[in-house]
DNA sequence: ACAATACATAAACAATTATTGATGTGTCAA
DNA sequence: TTGACACATCAATAATTGTTTATGTATTGT
């Protein structure tokens, strides 16, 4: 058995949504700005519902947000949590450990 | 269709070593320093085949290396890929897109 | 109000990943 | 050389994750 903490399921969400290619595309997609899903299935030349559903895993990580407009969703990289994310590696890396995710103060 | 480019797939394989619960743990007791597997399955109470199998999943993406002494095999960190990890995700933050790995000269 | 658009969600299925128990391999001590 | 130890690997199964097709929901134009 393995003890769990919270902090240790975040980190898991997030690597995990980083470790598809399709969410990897995604993401390279998003970098360089936020985009309707209709311009992401033009893009990647797939199925609606299977960016829908790769978009909630990136989105409940915490890696990307979405903002309404009119019928159009946007979707766009959260920047802060890829930092967090870069910064979570070096911890680990550390032993600093995961179980606690001291946010810096800028 | 999505075309994956082998770097893609390194950066999934690396994200999808860091994704699960059992693998953080794993990295936590070896950033304290080398362990054998003996001492990680009393660490972390569970049996051997198990922590092999996880330990694979690690060693496979690069970011523990081992090393035999008589009976036993140490594992460690590989720091170097943690650092190559950190780095990969703030290139996608960046849109420097995961197409090329480049690393950086010091 | 109605039809069309843009997207989310659900259900059935396929594929991948993890766990467990058994067996195999290398090393050492006697 | 044999037996015990430390570990890897394999095969069967369970659990999780991804895909697809169908359907639901919000918004807009008419």
């Amino acid at each position: 058995m393995v003890t769990i903490t919270p902090i240790q399921l975040q980190a898991g969400q997030v690597f995990h949504a980083l470790s598809d290619p399709t969410r990897l595309e995604l993401i390279q997609r998003l970098a360089g700005g936020e985009q309707c899903v209709c311009d992401l299935t033009d893009a990647l030349k797939t199925g609606q519902s299977r960016l829908s559903f790769h978009l909630k895993v990136l989105k409940d990580a915490g890696l990307i947000r979405d903002r309404r407009e009119g019928r159009w969703m946007y979707y766009a990289l959260n920047e802060e949590a890829f930092e967090e994310a870069a910064e979570l590696i070096r911890m680990l890396k550390n032993g600093d450990s995961v179980t606690r995710t001291a946010k810096r103060r800028c």
